[in-house]
DNA sequence: GGTTAAACGAGACGGTACGTCAGGTCTTCGT
DNA sequence: ACGAAGACCTGACGTACCGTCTCGTTTAACC
């Protein structure tokens, strides 16, 4: 086992002060004025940075943020183990509607969803890095008592994060616990 | 007491061909070359029409797209009424994907919902003239028989186009006749 | 030998009321807003009446003017004659300058001579109309004593006019009694 | 004791080939096209350069035309001296009116004339970088033989540049031979 | 300890589209 | 037919950012 190689380009080693500055500027930028407002030219400003030092470490805005996104609610992923189905189920729905309330995430979510649209390599990135990792987790949960479930894993997973996002993206609707219950109580049995 | 005067403004009448050539050009852009690249002197251009003109009837982009969307699309809302609420709600849910499935008109909705993110008017203007009528024939449906719902008919929707939309946005997932069954049969009894 | 055709196209007849709101406005809005602000937008709204209406009667914002300015002060070219030319020619130069004093008067003089630079016919049209009969006025208090001319007539004309137009678009100097009495001694004897 | 540190702006210099474009395209057009229809957007595409490099460097059109103006004809004042005021006058008037001959400057300098009675910071420029410099060197030219003068010097330059431009702007009369001795003969003594 | 080379900040560059403005034309209705 | 009102197409305006391209400077690793 080598650990020698581990950095070998000549030349000045990218600034993780910058780094660090980019991405709080770009989710300080999108809470305060928005996203569409939130320019390369800003965040850079923000930052105390030139563009080009973006333009060198990420393709877009929308990868900034979805960086930054990552980098501030990746830990917090919840896998509960209650002993039940629908203790896990309902526990993992209020872990993860208690992270949508968190002010300022909501509006991140609903940028990068929107920009996924228009940006079919972000799409990718977005899915592979931040959608699917969600799934996962529920996925494992609903594993566990297959035979619990009405519909096969993959349509309970569409259940549970279509209505998250519808709710999130068109109505606006709440995240509470009454719709965990909803929720819980039509998919199992 | 004479209903007559109808019409009294002075001045040259608006043109409803500059109007028609303007939803028909940015119908045919956004299908041709994607919303991000249909441009406002993009749509002028196409339709033969000035910028002014443009911008004197609508308010941006979107809310352009939205009454091409509605015109073209508002006639065949289905309201099935077979008898039997699962009967129903497959009908209803196989004519709504089946309209989803037309080439052209998946892309618009995804550049409708993302333009949504952005600007709170026009989310307003689409809730309102898109989202909320397709709910209402829907809720229509369900309330016919609500005693056989598991759910609330405010959550049985959310469940739906929650599904519906997730799959448009978020996965690319079909919506075929199978996921059809599997949601009329997981809101049913 | 009729005398009675004098007056006969069918029709409303040209409204005088209009033609002198637009005069009017055109005068107002120059002194006011200044002529490159001026616009025919600006001054149909002024004058109460269409584009349409402006646009049939003149070709252009300084034919308005130039109309406007001959109606108000064409009635005062001086012709003195007080039996020398030295007296002659102090008393022109003085009549002429008060009226160049008028306040209001050097803004449309120096927009009118502006707009003869870039609009060919309408350097034609300002040189017949205006120019040409103020310079007729001093030919003809010239022409009264030509050999007490230190130079032929035209070319004192020029020297006149040359050097009020100079200071009214280039040096802004003064158009006092100080410059009269220094032009008549030099151009006498 | 180094006096080197003349230049330490940080960033790309300006581009001096943009810079020479431009002044040439501006040159180009307004003596191909006029003046009117010289546009900054039409400056931009000759140059091959963006309008945001002219709005960063000029303030309007007729500052670049000025600059233009100036970077090809200001080599050549003549300051004549030929040991009387009358051969000094006589060959100033040469010079300049060769100078009003060639092709393309009279319409350069109408344009600029007419500019600067709409716009008082051009009209301070233009005083200041053209015509000032051009009455310097004539002042400089008649102070040497002051007495020789039948007016003051201040009245003298107005004379001769009045009918300069008043030929130039308004009787579009010529720039000749004649007109110089005339004016010679006029003003000495 | 000097050389090399990449990253850095700054900011000018060629572009594209924006939303506005006014031009001059046209189309309707009322007088 | 004239006159008002106002919509129409056209085209330029000046601005905002885009993503790229120099600059001179800074920072490590390599020799």
């Amino acid at each position: 086992m080598t650990h020698a190689d581990r950095k070998r380009k000549p030349g000045r080693p990218r600034s993780d002060q910058s780094r660090q500055a980019i991405l709080q500027a770009s989710l300080d930028l999108v809470r305060e004025i928005g996203y569409p407002a939130t320019t390369v030219e800003g965040i850079a400003a923000r930052a105390g940075t030139g563009k080009q030092t973006i333009y060198r470490w990420w393709r877009s805005r929308a990868d900034i943020v979805l960086e930054a996104l990552n980098a501030t609610a990746t830990r917090e992923i919840p896998l509960p183990d209650t002993g039940s189905l629908s203790g896990d189920l309902l526990e993992f729905l209020r872990a993860t509607f208690v992270a949508g309330r968190r002010a300022g995430t909501v509006p991140v979510l609903r940028a990068l969803m929107a920009q996924a649209q228009h940006d079919p390599e972000f799409h990718t990135e977005f899915e592979s890095k931040f959608l699917r990792r969600r799934r996962e987790v529920l996925v494992e949960v609903l594993r566990r008592h297959p035979d619990e479930l009405r519909v096969p894993v993959p349509i309970a997973v569409d259940v549970v994060f279509g209505v998250l996002w519808y709710r999130i993206l068109a109505t606006h609707g709440p995240l509470d616990a009454a719709l965990a219950r909803h929720l819980t109580a039509l998919l199992i049995q």
